[in-house]
DNA sequence: CAGCCGTGGGG
DNA sequence: TCCCCAAGGCT
């Protein structure tokens, strides 16, 4: 059944073009829009007209699903109202409202080109995918994005979702390379109307992100059925598997006057994954942890995935900073922070998350709150809940 | 152009 | 539980 795809692959010159005609195309344009007019979601970033903010929404979206930036957006934008404060502000700043999203550089380029705007632009953003292609952090999916949505540019946006929904209406399979981008390029901007091709863009993707889904699409309500040449899954490419690996972390806290401090360690300026940002220091998995370790079970066990690795993660209590140095793969870099500013430090997710589940961190908001779980200075872990 | 860069929610 | 992969960009 592969065979029958490979015959009609866009990659072999072969290709079926125009792959709809005039009036399917406008049939397809009038229920998309019909059906978004209907069905869109309420998000924060919707029906704004301003620029930064819609700049801000596209970086944060990028590989990068609506709850988790759901989570940040709005925190961010409290932080960091205009593209002024954000330009003024110190990066480790940025950091740390960024932490938890994942693919920290965005929030780099951002900042980065936030200072090269406010100081080479005016403070404007331009109002071209042409001119906001050449800064850094926008490509071409997020130039036509900002372009169509906040200055009214007739230019289609192509994501994963509209690949996804422009080949399964087609009846094509998923493949890679420049003639297929080129191919998506032109049957998506054949489809944009005139006016109001931000809101035909967001349709696409809402229609990709709810109802032509990678797997099980719900089909019945798709508004587009009629036309679709696959009415379901179509051939994707393979990815390589998830590896597995298991690591250890010490989460050692002291008492000042103050209040609780925790120790955390700063990763490398040069590390190619969240460099220059804080976790729990590392343990090795192989060498005798020490008794002190080993008399205890974990104080948490979680799965954390990154990139293409499973980590087993087991996060380790330990009663004070020497223990720990002895133990940890590198005793430099180590930083004492206070539990009440965590929230300002550029931790790591796996970090964050493992703080938040100790009840060391403030969780996102209105989640209740219990007392910090203490580690004593007899090593013992107790949690401070009652009883 | 292919490999790299995070995370968490859903099936 | 385990596996999938998302509103990409850069080198």
């Amino acid at each position: 059944m592969k065979l029958l795809y490979a015959l009609k692959n866009p990659s072999s010159e072969t290709i079926l073009e125009p792959a709809l005609t005039p009036a399917q195309r406008t049939a397809f344009e009038r229920s998309l829009r019909s059906w978004y007019e209907q069905h869109a979601r309420v998000l924060p970033w919707r029906n704004v007209r301003n620029p930064y903010r819609t700049w801000l929404s596209e970086v944060m979206l990028q590989q990068t699903r609506v709850n988790a930036v759901l989570e940040h957006y709005e925190r961010f934008l409290r932080r960091f109202p205009t593209i002024i404060s954000l330009a003024l502000a110190p990066e480790e700043e940025v950091l740390a409202q960024w932490s938890g999203l994942g693919y920290y550089r965005r929030a780099r380029m951002l900042h980065r080109t936030a200072k090269l705007v406010v100081e080479e632009y005016g403070g404007e953003l331009p109002s071209t995918s042409a001119g906001l292609r050449r800064l850094p952090g926008i490509g071409t999916y997020t130039a036509a994005a900002i372009a169509s949505i906040a200055f009214g540019e007739s230019i289609a946006v192509v994501d994963g979702n509209v690949e996804r929904v422009l080949l399964r209406v087609l009846g094509l399979p998923e493949t890679s390379g420049a003639k297929m981008a080129e191919f998506l390029e032109r049957t998506a901007n054949a489809l944009v109307p005139r006016r109001n091709a931000g809101d035909h863009n967001q349709a696409m993707m809402e229609l990709g992100a709810m109802i032509c889904t990678p797997r099980s699409p719900r089909c019945a309500e798709c508004p587009v059925f009629a036309l679709c040449r696959t009415r379901g899954e179509h051939p994707t490419l393979e990815r390589t598997p998830m590896r597995s690996e298991r690591v250890r972390y010490a989460l050692t806290t002291r008492r000042k006057q103050e209040g609780l401090e925790v120790l955390l360690q700063r990763r490398p300026m040069e590390a190619s994954l969240m460099a220059n940002m804080l976790e729990l220091p590392q343990l090795s998995m192989h060498k005798d942890t020490g008794a002190l370790v080993l008399l205890e079970e974990p104080l948490l066990r979680v799965r954390h995935s990154i990139v293409g690795t499973n980590y087993y993660v087991e996060v380790v209590g330990m009663a004070t900073r020497r223990d720990a140095g002895k133990h940890a793969l590198r005793g430099d870099a180590m930083e004492w922070v206070p539990a009440t500013k965590l929230q300002e430090v550029p931790l790591t997710g796996l970090a964050r998350k493992v703080l938040q589940r100790m009840k060391l961190m403030k969780l996102p908001s209105g989640m209740p709150q219990e007392v910090p779980l203490l580690i004593g200075r007899g090593g013992r872990a107790s949690a401070g809940k009652k009883g």
